[in-house]
DNA sequence: AAAAATAAATGATAATTGTCATATTTAGAA
DNA sequence: TTCTAAATATGACAATTATCATTTATTTTT
């Protein structure tokens, strides 16, 4: 089994300011999991006693609305964490996770994450940080959802969807998503999605390759999400 | 000038869990200070260096959206605390508070704020908690501004409100608001909140006495909010 | 108290977005 | 591969929501 004080995940969030003998203990405890694609690894509602530190693979996190619909709150690659706001919180998990593709997580129990913020301040500090980020991510959130139209909302989530998973190869955005997943995001109809698509395209902002969707004018994106 | 240690508001918020001495060592070095209506207690993109404690009054928490709408966040009322995210995270206020009405609030330096969170587990375990919650709540706004539409919200909203801020003596939401605000926290145009809230007094679901609002039916509302 | 400014209310209309129907393409299973 | 199911795409139309114009009511100022 991998050791956490080798591993280069840690790199990319809180678990950077543990210390070796912190990083030992996680190794002995830890046990690492495959999701399959579809699978969740966190579901809305359930308590969760540790935490994943995500390897390899991509998730999203969502929230069932009381309509039946899902929303797409959050997506997750490898190099983050998950579950610590629960941990900290004494509280169910808010979120569902699922994988987007395989993924390769690594768990920590909670007993040590909990050891390690007791004697580490500066790492319940990250642990703080991190979530204060995403309470700051999620207010912009809403204010976007509440007063911009779903043209400029798609536009700002395919410039987002690049900034988090970059672009592969072709210059594509690294990630497949269906179309209903897009609109999820956005929150909007599946077909009010797919035809802003198209109109982007016909327009030349964006191409689309099956799933896979290329940024071509990122200035005139851009200009649309802000309402231009 | 009024003493922490005696103070009632403290049994609101994370600052409960202070010892004697802590709280002390807040009374000597807070201030005291009275925020007109209209007035900002925070603004958005400056840094703050201390935490607000609300002894008496109401204010909004606002974000200025890039088309120049203003979209409110968050209620707060008197027993509430505010500051504690940009003093945890290091990073500039993200919202603006502005007093709905006159506010008496206690202001905390931040260095004694630091202080207690290095010598006082439970109480930056509060802090933690209370951020984690705001998290979990504006987690589920987002999914109800994309999802549901403008009624159900705006039927969400008056019962929220309800919640919040109870009833006065005559079993009105005790809070003044314009429609403007009302509008601006569901996220919709003024007009269309007026009318909907019209068609609300028309239906027999709410009364309305000027600015103030009376629910008169609130499982009717619930079932709008889920919408039926 | 009167005048002025602001807020609320409402109608008319336009723009946006959702729903339903259906065709086409793509992906998965036998 | 071939069949089948699911996803994508597009048109037609309906519902929702925004915008503009105007009137009425309420607050604020003088």
């Amino acid at each position: 089994m991998s050791n956490c004080s080798h591993c280069i995940m840690k790199r990319f969030n809180a678990l950077k300011t543990l210390t070796h003998d912190e990083l030992e203990r996680f190794s002995d405890h830890k046990t690492s999991l495959i999701i399959k694609k579809g699978e969740n690894l966190m579901t809305e509602g359930n308590s969760i006693n540790g935490l994943y530190c995500i390897q390899d693979g991509k998730c999203k996190l969502t929230k069932l609305n009381t309509n039946g619909k899902e929303q797409i709150i959050k997506f997750v690659k490898g190099g983050d964490i998950l579950g610590h706001r629960s941990i900290l919180s004494e509280e169910p998990v808010g979120l569902n996770a699922t994988a987007l593709e395989d993924m390769r997580v690594c768990f920590i129990p909670k007993g040590d994450i909990l050891e390690s913020i007791k004697d580490n301040p500066q790492f319940s500090l990250n642990l703080i940080k991190n979530i204060s980020l995403q309470l700051s991510h999620a207010n912009t959130a809403i204010s976007q959802m509440a007063q911009k139209p779903v043209k400029d909302r798609l536009a700002e989530t395919l410039l987002s969807l690049e900034e988090i998973f970059g672009v592969d190869n072709e210059d594509c955005i690294d990630v497949i998503l269906t179309r209903e997943e897009i609109a999820n995001t956005i929150g909007t109809a599946t077909e009010s999605a797919i035809r802003l698509l198209s109109n982007l395209k016909k327009d030349g902002v964006i191409d689309l390759l099956g799933k896979k969707i290329k940024i071509l004018n990122k200035n005139a994106l851009k200009n649309i999400s802000e309402g231009y």
